[in-house]
DNA sequence: GCCATACCGTGGTCTTACCAGTTGGCCCCC
DNA sequence: GGGGGCCAACTGGTAAGACCACGGTATGGC
């Protein structure tokens, strides 16, 4: 598999070029050596150093821009961000613009997430999360005849529950994935109403995980989570199915 | 806000080289002028038909290719690619990268992703899929006394646990996760032994995962697969006491 | 008719030069 | 002596032209 090696291998891995470059920096980064608000030297001595021209060194280091791993600015240089999930939402816009069924897949991902949230905060949860999430209750209640409002009222109850978990991983992937739904929700926004016997299911179903959570049972507090979950993708199967000629729409205001 | 106007303004917008070229081809990407499969034309032309250098406008191809919107061969062209979710993998590790004590927390996501991956699998998984987990159940037993290769195919059949699961956005995120965790466990490689009885239930361990996931019944594939999980970390509770006076170095081999 | 080779088009890279913002120091003027 | 403006030396940003390496195709010999 090995082909016939390079007679002028440059420095040190098989790849050359911007592979060699880009892994290099990814390998610096992930490793710590370069670390969040360092300033990367100049590109012409990087380049030097690197054994590639300033071009290929730029292509790089923009893929890195583009990543948000790091920031180039003219003038002042190239420093070490350190990447939050801003930038995904360059990368969802593309996304959401061809393949817009990609939200059911989504959804596992966010279920997954979220399911083991609640399950570390029933180790971790603490009387502030349990404070707010009865405030998100609330709130939920009040803007439940209110599409757009209630939307974000539900929408904030799930993202507390995963901040009761402590976790800063869990936070990223899930504030990722949760950008992702939230923009193919007000992307596809021909709302269909909610059904008046939905509304008041849905703050029941909510205060059921809120109470599953207090008596910080895992088992409990995730089954009822998914079946919250279950209950929200049949209702939206149905609407799917109800306005079928129109547009393949779910509403916003399930889950 | 509008800067003093340039005199050469150069055909369009205020942009200028790689920001005008990427909104150009931002723009017809989104706006469907550009389509999935089609062939983008080559680089010295379109460079020229954009005014523009060929590094500035491979900058904005490379930064477009970073994104999953196109793919570069050599030979063969630049291609627009119909974007996935398998970008996510490139920046969660970035992003996971830099958060301070990763292993721990990281483990959480894993969990979450393999627990949800296997529920789906119960729906989704095909004869194919068994027959593979069947082939690193052999593995593992076979290499149950070799630390980095039972390692290695301990990690292939969680890996296929989730490729069962038939999902892309799962698969993603769940290899920015373990390729993250894989990297722990190489950086704290003073390996501490894994004692005899372990072996023996690391095999049983992994068959009940399988059998579990034969039934088809998420609940219980689930369960098994958390109390997996547990003991795992039970036992790397144990081996970090044991031998706290050198590091707090776990071992690999546990999941 | 088949296979090997040469050709052509593609991306991949290098080189060199110059343009454009930022910064900081130096000098001149007040 | 102090302050403000100018200039120089950074930095990244862009341009042009040449060459290399890879893939496919066409064309030649066999």
């Amino acid at each position: 598999m090995e082909e016939t090696l390079r007679i002028t291998r440059p420095d040190e891995a098989g790849a050359k070029g911007f592979d060699k470059v880009f892994a290099f920096l990814r390998e610096q980064l992930l490793n710590g050596t370069i670390r969040p608000g360092d300033r990367l030297i100049a590109e012409r001595e990087l380049a030097v150093q690197l054994g590639v021209s300033r071009p290929v060194l730029r292509e790089a280091l923009r893929a890195l821009a583009m990543l948000g791993v790091v920031e180039i600015r003219q003038g002042m240089g190239t420093v070490v961000r350190r990447p939050d999930v801003s930038v995904l939402g360059e990368f969802f816009t593309f996304v959401l613009a061809q393949q817009s069924d990609i939200t059911d897949d989504v959804m596992q991902a966010r279920i997954a997430i979220e399911c083991q949230a609640v399950r570390l905060a029933c180790q971790r949860a603490m009387e502030s999360d349990f404070t707010r999430l009865r405030e998100a209750l609330a709130r939920i209640e009040a803007t439940i005849d209110e599409p757009v409002a209630g939307g974000l009222a539900d929408f904030a109850f799930h993202q507390l529950l995963v901040e009761a978990a402590h976790s800063a991983t869990l936070r990223s992937v899930y504030s990722a994935i949760s950008d992702l739904l939230t923009r193919s929700h007000i992307a596809r926004r021909e709302v269909v109403r909610v059904s008046p016997e939905m509304r008041a299911h849905l703050v029941e179903d909510h205060r059921r995980i809120y109470i599953a959570l207090l008596s910080r049972d895992e088992r409990q507090v995730d089954e009822t989570l998914r079946e919250h979950f279950a209950i929200g993708h049949e209702f939206r199967l149905r609407n799917a199915m109800e306005a079928a000629r129109r547009a393949p729409a779910p509403q916003e205001n399930t889950e």
